[in-house]
DNA sequence: ACCTGAACACCGTTCAAGT
DNA sequence: ACCTGAACACCGTTCAAGT
């Protein structure tokens, strides 16, 4: 009758409870998501987790990381050969559907990168394809600010979840426009990927113009300071 | 030493609780919001407040509301005489203006619309307007949408404040690009307006050249069932 | 080092009771 | 109709105690 106290093998390790984690929040939501509730899922109790995380946001935030994670940044590697455009726009691609694979946890990464090294890695990678494709850097880092807004912003304010499935939500007096507010889902689910890929569109358009008028620096004038 | 259990004149509001929340989220953050501490700051006790509410998150819905309310609509009246570029733009400027000044209620709007009466005013508005401007119904839909992310993704992930404001959590060893991560507040919020103005900026100009090509219906040939 | 139960100060919400 | 206190089933986190 004797159970242990501390086991030799230790029963838990950062990686388990963020893998707990983010099945909990994937399948239940954030809301779901207690120490306790985490714990039990884990098969130990409450405080065990302070052990291996300050407290229940750090949890959050490694959840948050592990996806920012599996935002392929290849399109930026120096040997690519391809120019930004089409870099801004396969990172785009990519970016949402990491988010929108766990919209759960959205609302934890859209907040910033804060220090989580992935979400860094990814404004880091982001930011120096930019630079190295010939943007001036304060533009690098508008572009990878935009981007991001864009982004989180279409995983996090998803058009198909944002209205509800009821009809009489919509008086037509109220709002004249709303008629087809809601539609079927899947067919909100199209409303969701034209947007982005309108929107996707558009910010690659009308980059290019910007592009091409950008800082003349050492084309028209004898570069003036280029540190 | 009779308190009354009801006085003649209710305490209570719908209006009053909305207040209090909005001032208790604008000056201490979401995670401030209790049903008692509301309560008690309203002074009553936590329960009273189910008589107004059905739940907290009733409440929430509710301060999301009030902000989406100080959103201008104005540019998209039928006898506004400007094109649907400078609408899109004021709008803008003004959604973001409005989700600025109440940054910590953000997530709440962010999720969309649902069934709060001027965040669906909003929406309408902007969709009746592009329809009247000329755009496809199915393509002024897309706008909303995509606009709504750009603003709301701006609002929520701001650079000032997604990141840390500490240089060593920055290692140019990890993040080659970053070394100008963590600069002064003010200069952040720099990097913030012009991370929104140079994206409103290409959203416009890409959308103006997708304004150009739209479903050619009764300009070039004789227009296909035009429903 | 790593887990435990007990404890503290909280939560959101329900409900019978008051007027 | 509208407010109350008591109660229920939870929270996040700390801490002394165990091994």
């Amino acid at each position: 009758m004797c159970r242990m106290a501390r086991p030799r093998k230790p029963l838990l390790s950062r990686d388990r409870i963020v893998e707990a984690a983010s099945a909990l929040v994937d399948s239940e939501g954030l809301e779901a998501v207690s120490t306790r509730r985490l714990a039990a899922e884990l098969g130990v109790s409450g405080p065990s987790l302070y052990n291996h995380f300050r407290n229940k946001d750090e949890i959050l935030d490694a959840v948050a990381d592990s996806v920012s994670a599996q935002v392929d940044l290849s399109m930026f590697d120096e040997d690519d050969g391809r120019d930004w455009r089409a870099a801004l726009h396969d990172w785009a691609v990519s970016y949402r559907a990491a988010l929108a694979a766990h919209p759960h946890i959205v609302p934890v990464l859209a907040q910033g990168p804060g220090r989580r090294p992935a979400g860094l890695r990814v404004a880091d990678a982001a930011f120096g394809g930019m630079v190295r494709a010939g943007w001036p850097p304060a533009q690098a880092t508008y572009i990878g600010a935009l981007m991001r807004y864009f982004v989180t912003g279409s995983a996090l304010g998803s058009f198909a979840r944002g209205f509800v499935d009821d009809e009489t939500a919509y008086d037509p007096a109220d709002y004249p426009h709303l008629g087809q507010a809601h539609l079927l889902a899947d067919r909100r689910q199209k409303v969701d990927e034209g947007a982005f890929e309108t929107g996707l569109r558009a910010i690659l358009d009308g980059l290019a113009l910007q592009y091409e008028q950008r800082t003349p620096a050492a084309t028209v004038r004898p570069s003036p300071k280029r540190s």
